[in-house]
DNA sequence: CATCTGACGCGGA
DNA sequence: CTCCGCGCCAGAT
């Protein structure tokens, strides 16, 4: 692993740390931000080294809000348990309001 | 070293 | 607005 790599994955993390409780961010958003808007894919690619960080992946989901990532985690439906919980409106899998919760790592 | 895949995004029809 | 296809980067086989 080269360490320009690291450093990549490494602010992915620090990224999807920052999103507050009860927002969710895009994958595009955050490479956006990290210089890489082509490197979305990416993103994701970094969230699956993220299980044994203490990252919440939960709350990083596509562009179109669609919950793409739930069939990594451990049950069926706990990525959208886990934002329900915190008060987003998920059904069949796609975030509702997305504009409303989406929280940019810019701001 | 070559090939495929993947938690994505965007442009064109 | 919806559906299809291409482009990008890195890791895995």
């Amino acid at each position: 692993m080269k360490p320009e790599t690291l450093n990549f994955f490494d602010k992915v993390y620090e990224v999807a740390r920052r999103i507050p409780y009860g927002r969710v961010t895009s994958y595009g958003a955050i490479a956006k931000y990290l210089g890489a808007p082509r490197s979305a894919r990416m993103v994701g690619y970094a969230m699956n080294n993220s299980h044994d960080k203490d990252v919440p992946a939960h709350r990083v989901v596509n562009r179109k809000g669609l919950l793409t990532g739930k069939h990594h985690f451990d049950g069926t439906n706990l990525m959208q348990q886990l934002l329900e919980s915190e008060g987003v409106t998920v059904v069949e899998n796609q975030i509702q309001d997305l504009e409303k919760i989406f929280w940019n790592p810019t701001f």
